[in-house]
RNA sequence: GUCCCUGUAGCUCAGUGGAUAGAGCGGCUGCCUUCUAAGCAGCGGGUCGCGGGUUCGAAUCCUGCCAGGGACGCCA
């Protein structure tokens, strides 16, 4: 059982028994019952329950405090209980039972900080689910990071994960890039051919267009242009997904599932999907086309499911997409995450849950905001249908995986960013994921050489560490369970960056202050100890490193 | 006009209603014969956009205003 979970059940048991015990009324406890003091003098865990039950409890929070300090049972874990004004109740935890935690951080090895929140739930998380009509760029590249992060950090959270791309190969922004990918397959074998108006001018295209030309030759000219932008278009696309999939996993995003738009259509899932809404009343036609009911649900607008052409909208597509998500296939939860262009979606989205009779809780929609690029002291809005993009790739070249995931990763999805362009190579060297990386490597560098002289730390006794800048490196360790808590509940990956930090910060003070290799004999029990404290320490960075899809390195 | 996000140190940003608001970068001062100085210690730097409100307690919740970004399509 992890340190929080300890006091808070020792707290409740406390609050329980000065309650049977008639000292304080039976109400219920609000809220969160303990937190992390932030100054030092505070304890490692304080209740600031005391003051919130003062009103219900008629009586002053000092009082309450004293009442229930005095009922706290005994736990190895607790060194200390102490009442502070106004009317918080702080711990302490005892030191030795803080250094034993070295050998259950080495028991549970990679697995420690995993809690089950989740308890064992199926949770799919959807991201990226950019249009194959172009490669992947700057912008898109906060939702990777964002999305394949929150994803790791559900599965530490006991929840059961699948990691989704949603391919969009219908509509009518594919059809023009098929119809762009015709032009450069003609031009390619030199004919005369023109870019459709509004068509994808980027390079990629005429790529593509010479490579089917050498796979596949000419045949594609002498078929009818309609049946020719259809063959080229399913060559296309599997180009672009391939390409879309190359230059994610070199941003380390990998998916379990690609799932095709298209394939709502051919299963009949859609038409199952449209007839549901029809019986209950949420489609209608007007001017032609079938809307979707969502004034019904307190909505300003209704909006169209299918067009007057007769072909659905990209909304129709996502309802059925929905049902196959949270029906069909069964998830207890969806997570999409989408660029905060698309946050005009959220309110249909949500009146189509319950138009299909699906709890909103299942689905979460996170947003993220959009990217602006600096380049050369000017700011760009990232377009994909204008000419110059910069590509994912291009940027992952140019600054690496590791700061770059980290550069998105610090940043709430909330908070709008820019990136400079000019400076991303500088900052990575100034980038603090190298400070989180180089606390690993320092500790492999001493395991290295312990393992030079031949030091076995098997027998080390870790009630030796008794330095504060051991302790308090142990005490941030013990934190990892909490933090991957709190992220799961807020869905919020981005405190794994203050938190590595934070720990790198306190191995690099531990190892400026604590020799764990010495010459001298008589500190070999103490060197012992402290391998194993070192070995903890490097689990627990990785594991942050590992979560945060980042190399930890063991030389740099 | 309506809706969403944001406004915190010189810059980029954390901050899960609690106690004295933090980090990185930049600036200044020290520290390498010893496990990597990609490090450590210290100094300087704040009307948490502004005004009201709720609360024992507000950077955090509510509200009005100001500023920046985004969305309001039979595009996706």
């Amino acid at each position: 059982m992890y340190a929080h979970q300890r006091v808070e059940r020792a707290l409740r048991k406390a609050i329980a028994e000065t309650q049977a015990r008639g000292l304080l009324p039976r109400v219920e406890l609000p809220g969160p019952v303990i937190e992390r003091p932030q100054g030092r003098g505070h304890g490692d865990y304080s209740s600031s329950l005391p003051l919130k039950l003062a009103r219900p409890m008629r009586k002053s929070p000092m009082d309450i405090a004293g009442l229930i300090a005095a009922e706290m049972p005994r736990d190895e874990a607790i060194g200390r209980v102490d009442v502070a004004r106004p009317g918080f109740i702080n711990f302490t935890l005892s030191p030795a039972w803080i250094a034993q935690q070295v050998d259950t951080i080495l028991d549970s090895g990679p697995s420690f900080g995993n809690v089950n929140a989740g308890a064992g739930q199926r949770v799919q998380v959807e991201f990226v689910s950019v249009n194959p009509n172009g490669p992947i760029h700057v912008g898109h590249a906060r939702g990777a990071v964002f999305g394949s992060a929150l994803a790791n950090v559900m599965e530490a959270a006991g929840y059961e994960v699948e990691r989704e791309y949603y391919v969009n190969d219908g509509g009518n922004q594919m059809a023009l890039f098929y119809r762009s990918l015709h032009a450069r397959y003609l031009q390619a074998l030199g004919r005369d051919a023109e870019l459709p108006e509004g068509g994808y001018r980027g390079g990629y295209l005429v790529d593509f267009a010479r490579e089917i030309v050498e796979e596949e030759g000419d045949r594609f000219l002498s078929m009818p242009d309609e049946e020719a932008v259809t063959g080229l278009g399913e060559v296309g696309l599997r180009k672009m997904i391939d390409l879309i999939r190359q230059d994610l996993r070199e941003l380390r995003v990998e998916y379990d599932v690609w799932f095709i738009e298209q394939s709502l259509y051919s299963d009949g899932l859609f038409g199952k999907v449209a007839a549901l809404l029809e019986e209950s009343g949420y489609l209608t036609e007007r001017d032609g086309a079938v809307w979707f009911r969502s004034t019904l649900l307190g909505d300003e607008k209704d909006k169209v499911f299918i067009r007057s052409n007769k072909a659905p909208t990209y909304f129709a597509s996502d309802a059925a997409y929905h049902y196959n998500k949270l029906v069909t296939r069964g998830f207890d939860r969806v997570i999409d995450i989408w660029g905060a262009d698309h946050q005009g979606n959220v309110p249909f989205m949500k009146a189509m849950m319950t138009a299909l009779g699906l709890s909103q809780d299942r689905l979460d929609l996170l947003l993220y905001q959009l990217v602006t690029l600096r380049r050369g002291g000017e700011t760009v809005r990232l377009a994909t249908r204008a000419g110059e993009l910069v590509t994912l790739k291009e940027l992952v070249d140019e600054v690496g995986p590791d700061a770059c995931r980290f550069f998105f990763l610090t940043r709430s999805p909330d908070s709008q960013m820019e990136f400079d362009l000019d400076l991303a190579a500088q900052q990575s060297k100034e980038n603090p994921v190298y400070y989180v990386q180089y606390a690993h490597a320092r500790i492999c560098g001493i395991q290295k050489l312990a393992g030079e002289r031949g030091i076995d730390h098997g027998d080390g006794r870790v009630l030796l560490l008794t330095h504060e800048a051991e302790l308090d490196l142990l005490k941030k360790m013990l934190q990892l369970p909490e933090l991957i808590e709190a992220m799961a509940a807020n869905l919020s990956p981005h405190y794994l960056t203050s938190y590595s930090l934070e720990l790198a910060t306190l191995y690099h003070r531990f190892n400026d202050s604590c020799r764990v290799v010495s010459g001298a004999p008589e500190d070999l029990p103490v060197s012992k100890a402290r391998l194993k404290l070192v070995a903890a320490a490097r689990a627990v960075l990785a594991r942050c490193l590992g979560l945060m899809l980042m190399d930890a390195p063991e030389q740099m």
